[in-house]
DNA sequence: GTGGTCTAGACCACG
DNA sequence: GTGGTCTAGACCACC
């Protein structure tokens, strides 16, 4: 099982989902052509509503991540550079910096927590 | 005014006033000891309403940034009783990464950018 | 009423909705920062269920149509220009132009049927 | 093959077949008394299922556009038999004819684009 | 009050 | 089998 989902979690869980699968994808592990789970397969899995799982499938479509074909599954798009808005991204970074700064931490140690992570996701890549 | 509340964002207003003040006590603008303005003040200045501005107190409070006691509001407190939970800084910094990942964005790039704010929120410090 | 649902349409109910309200922004009927109905009460008023104008109210959000503001509903955005795809456009076009061609229109009565549904939705224009 | 069926298209396979058959009767490719490939065949030619082209018959058969005949195939019908609901039609305009005028098109170049498609269709005539 | 999310369960459309 | 849509009804978050 390479998605988990957690009702406690402040994430709703269809954001979860596409959070864990964007990752996956982000990895490598998910490749463009590669099939994911049916809706109803991941649903049971993760026992959570079918609709749960659906919304969050949309989603990624709708981002052009994954391409769904009614009666056929849902899979991995050719890999097309996604957009996204540096704005935004920003905008979400200075909270977490701020409380890693709060929490005493140095720009290295920062910076190397930040290697880490990139380094985790990228580490599976074929 | 140091602190501005956008109802257009998208985030909730009390959120946007949190990451505010937790980032001018980051910056050192605001100093351990030093008070907060009060909650009809700041409620007032930014024109929501006063629960908003209280619930971001609360939340404040609750980090062990702020204490706040009765009757006589709330400071900043000393940078000792703070926590900070690493596992869920990872967890927040993870779809945030994957989505530069996959607009094709190099390590290099994103470190950079990271660097970048972190000197935002430090170049204020007094 | 501006707004209807026919359940034994083709088009799901949510799309008849997306579709309703496009077209009210594009008619200019509904103007930047012009409230929409509220997700229950638009629900009430068609006869369906709340989760079906959500999705509806959500699909616009996701264009950039409309902004929705937790606890606070959802108004037409600032008008800022959409992004079409004029290739798939092209592609729906075809099949609709080739029914007219078998009921033995001539190209200048379907430029002027085209002429009079463009004078319908602009008609209304302040 | 004047025909193609493409999986990763959004529109149905069944429907893309309608699609492409009436587009060739309207540019008169497909003439009157003119015999369609028969199910199996066209099936095989497309690696699509054969209920899929069964569909997609038995839809135009349901417009008037072909006359299948038990065992002996399907032809093209005499252009008088073919029904035209231009109410139906008006309504699969407006949808896009609303995103192309929030898209910032004027009259003109709408007008222009559907001419080019006329032209298109048209062009292909015997 | 507003919108957001989730569930359980139903029925339909596609291949 | 797959995904798509819808319902009824519940509970939560925001202001």
């Amino acid at each position: 099982m390479l998605i988990s989902a957690d009702p406690s979690d402040d994430q709703p869980i269809y954001q979860q989902i596409v959070d864990q699968l964007r990752q996956l994808v982000a990895a490598g592990t998910l490749q463009p052509g590669d099939p994911l789970p049916s809706v109803r397969q991941l649903a049971a899995d993760l026992g959570v509503n079918l609709n749960t799982v659906a919304i969050a499938y949309r989603e990624l479509a709708g981002e052009g991540l994954v391409k769904i074909k009614h009666g056929r599954g849902a899979r991995v798009t050719a890999a097309r550079e996604q957009r996204f808005d540096e704005e935004q991204v920003r905008k979400l970074l200075v909270p977490i910096l701020s409380k890693m700064i709060l929490a005493g931490k140095t720009d290295r140690e920062i910076v190397g927590l930040l290697r880490e992570e990139l380094h985790n996701i990228r580490g599976d890549k074929t």
